[in-house]
DNA sequence: ACTTTTAACTAACACTGCTAGTTTCTGTTC
DNA sequence: GAACAGAAACTAGCAGTGTTAGTTAAAAGT
């Protein structure tokens, strides 16, 4: 009878353990993590996730981390043929994509890339293409910075609250535009995607445009060689 | 000696609650507010916030309400003269102050207009105005959202998180392209202030020009009466 | 005047993240 | 191979959390 001290092989591992979480986030949202529950799902008594992590926090951030890695850097490598504005809309999508498979995890992931290496992984390919496609660097940051922003915001904004499915909870006569179908949560979700893809859709075209301009004053600075 | 039970005059009024606790947000943070603290702070035993909420997150859906009902919506005034974009683009601005003025809160704000009634008549005065400015109902529906999206998630990537200001945190031969003086903290700020006018601007610029092509297929199939 | 409701209270429950201290096994070093 | 340092599990427990139940006395309603 062994009384149970330090197994022969570790029931522990980093990987198992943001692995279960990950899967107890997904399942039953983010409060249902507790370290005693999450330690109960692995076999394990509370306290001993703190010989592998620092505390709790630290176990959120790796598993926020997990689904950033699982985004689609393809676009940006130097041997791809997409150019900065598809490369952007194929990532952003992807990117969503990512977000949408965990809902739950959003909350966590939107609060900036922090300490979390797949974060800031994504953030440095964002950058690097936009640079080599000729955008100045502050831009390219800039960049970088507002299409987390708004695929985030949206991730967040959207599914992970929206409106009550209760038809008594709003008063019609307090907003005079909106009609009450359009706060069904049923019809939030078409409304999400729509409003995604308006949005990443007037986020390119104006990105589009202030490229343009630059390029054109940067042409007028140092004329082409060509007869044009 | 009087036990305690029911004072001459009612300690406790949602507002005054909602406004403490609002003070107790903004000067130490979202997990700084108990009920137990905040009932301290307002001269009170625990439970008693119960008869007034039904529970923490009400109150604290309450404070974040208190925070839409700052944001101007002048601007959608029927008889306020800009046009839609610069309505558009000031609400933003407003929008944004509203939540820098108060970062603490974002997080709450950020997952969507749910119950708050404040949050819902911000998204209703400007569905009305992008009506009334001539988009069709659809895309007034997801310009609200598109807007919320970005400006509540800048405002949450930003000040609400962000880096770390520890050199030793981020190993620079990690993320080729971007330099170890883009993480500092300090500089977050500038970024992030960078980041918000030129996606705002690109928005803006974007759904311009979605305008543009939606009055043109207007105009092709009900040709205008002056002969142009 | 009697009843109901309201708004405070105290006590307590189940749970939270986390620390301290203990035990036993593993891996390294003389 | 013995001694030792460190790792990885444990138990016990602390301070704090949101919330409910039940009590009490003042206010409001009939």
């Amino acid at each position: 009878m062994c009384r149970m001290a330090r197994p022969r092989k570790p029931l522990l591992s980093r990987e198992r353990i943001v692995g279960t979480a990950s899967a107890l986030v997904d399942a039953d949202g983010l409060d249902a993590v507790s370290t005693r529950r999450l330690a109960a799902e692995l076999g394990v008594s509370g306290p001993s996730l703190y010989n592998h992590f620092r505390n709790k926090d630290e176990i959120l951030d790796a598993v926020a981390d997990a689904v950033s890695a699982k985004v689609d850097l393809s676009m940006f490598d130097e041997s791809d043929p997409r150019d900065w504005r598809t490369a952007l809309h194929d990532w952003a999508v992807s990117y969503r994509a990512a977000l949408t498979a965990h809902p739950n995890v959003v909350p966590v992931l939107a609060r900036g890339p922090g300490r979390r290496p797949a974060g800031l992984k994504v953030a440095d390919a964002v950058f690097g293409a936009m640079v080599r496609a000729g955008w100045p660097a502050a831009q390219a940051t800039h960049i970088g910075a507002l299409m987390r922003y708004f695929i985030t915001g949206s991730a967040l904004g959207s599914f992970a609250g929206g409106f009550v499915d209760d038809e008594t909870a709003y008063d019609p006569s307090d907003y005079p535009h909106l009609g009450q179908a359009h706060l069904l949560a049923e019809r939030q979700e078409k409304i999400d995607e729509g409003a995604f893809e308006t949005g990443l859709r007037a986020l390119l075209d104006g990105l589009a445009a202030q490229y343009e301009e630059g390029t054109r004053a940067k042409r007028a600075k140092t004329p082409p060689a060509d007869g044009s």
